[in-house]
DNA sequence: GTCTATACGAAGATAGAC
DNA sequence: GTCTATCTTCGTATAGAC
């Protein structure tokens, strides 16, 4: 016999597989039911907060979850080969999806004025990747000052070149914009 | 008497500005039309093909307004400095819709699920600034194997910057990636 | 805890008068 | 060319039975 928390952690999941494709709102209760395979009368009963609360929730739980992939591969891997890793999660996702899945905080900022939570959490989310990757850059020789803004440019670029991939339906610009992330990473290492 | 195509135009620059906050998915008729003052029942007679078709039109509009102030920059200044003028300008975009304005085009992929169209025209667009930077790179001594990659590099991450500002609600993550970028993009050419 | 039914509102689109 | 009115669909949310 299921949990009670089954149903509710299945919507979670499913709200996050969504958002990557369709944003917070693009994103219905109809569409997490049919993906979750949740019962229909039990949304209410788990999140009284209703879309707000799931939105938030689902978020949050998608953001641990990448911070969790981020840190696993700092523990392992050189910074800039580190890029490349989270460059080729990117590409498998772009490419499985076709160019459907994107980043879930990149629609949340979007989806802000009608969502204001969903953003909120979006900037938590990006603060925590920021901290992971200056912190890893300062333990590999990274000048003092240059941690932060070498985090913020790795986060702003691969989104960024994660949403031009998809609008042109291509993995190049992901390709490019990965191997000039190295360079100038490995730049600025060496200085240190 | 105004012309025709006065409340066509104004429903365009309209829509242009609402894509900006909320997207094309977030934007109704009912917004472009309070926005514009334009009439109510002109819609349809201007926009016979209904949303797609003013969203196609808006995003192509402002496109062509971006490309123009781009390459307006880079016809002035030196690569480096136009990133600077680019990032102030996104800046004050920011700033002064406090934090509610940010990049159409990120919003038409974002949205891409619902209006394919727009997603098309935003890889359109993204490949038409890519072009002009690029070929400025080159007139300023970049390798000519690294013109393309930097300009996809300057554009995902100024991009992908005033997201995440906009998610923090602070300029500084824009300003951090315009520093770093300016670097990088110095030591590149340099070596050209 | 899950169900059906339904209220309520928003949004896209159409019809026909002026 | 612009108007009002209306249709339809969809999405959030609630009520009450089982």
């Amino acid at each position: 016999m299921p949990r009670t928390s089954d149903a509710r952690q299945k919507m979670i999941e499913s709200a996050s597989v969504l958002f990557r494709e369709r944003g917070v709102h693009g994103t219905s209760f109809a569409d997490v039911l049919a993906h979750s395979g949740a019962p229909r009368g039990s949304v209410y009963h788990h999140f009284k907060g209703g879309k707000t609360q799931i939105a938030e929730e689902a978020l949050r739980w998608t953001g641990d979850m990448m911070l969790a992939g981020i840190t696993a591969v700092l523990d392992e891997q050189e910074p800039v080969a580190a890029i490349e890793a989270w460059c080729d999660t990117w590409g498998a996702v772009l490419r499985e999806s076709d160019y459907a899945a994107g980043c879930s905080f990149v629609s949340a900022v979007q989806d802000g004025e009608h969502e204001p939570t969903a953003r909120a959490v979006a900037g938590a989310v990006f603060s925590d990747w920021e901290d992971a990757i200056a912190s890893a850059l300062r333990g590999h020789g990274a000048p003092e000052e240059r941690a932060v803004p070498l985090a913020t440019l790795v986060i702003s670029a691969v989104e960024g070149a994660v949403v031009v991939s998809r609008a042109r339906r291509s993995l190049e610009p992901l390709h490019r914009v990965c191997g000039e992330l190295q360079l100038a990473l490995g730049t600025a290492l060496a200085q240190g």
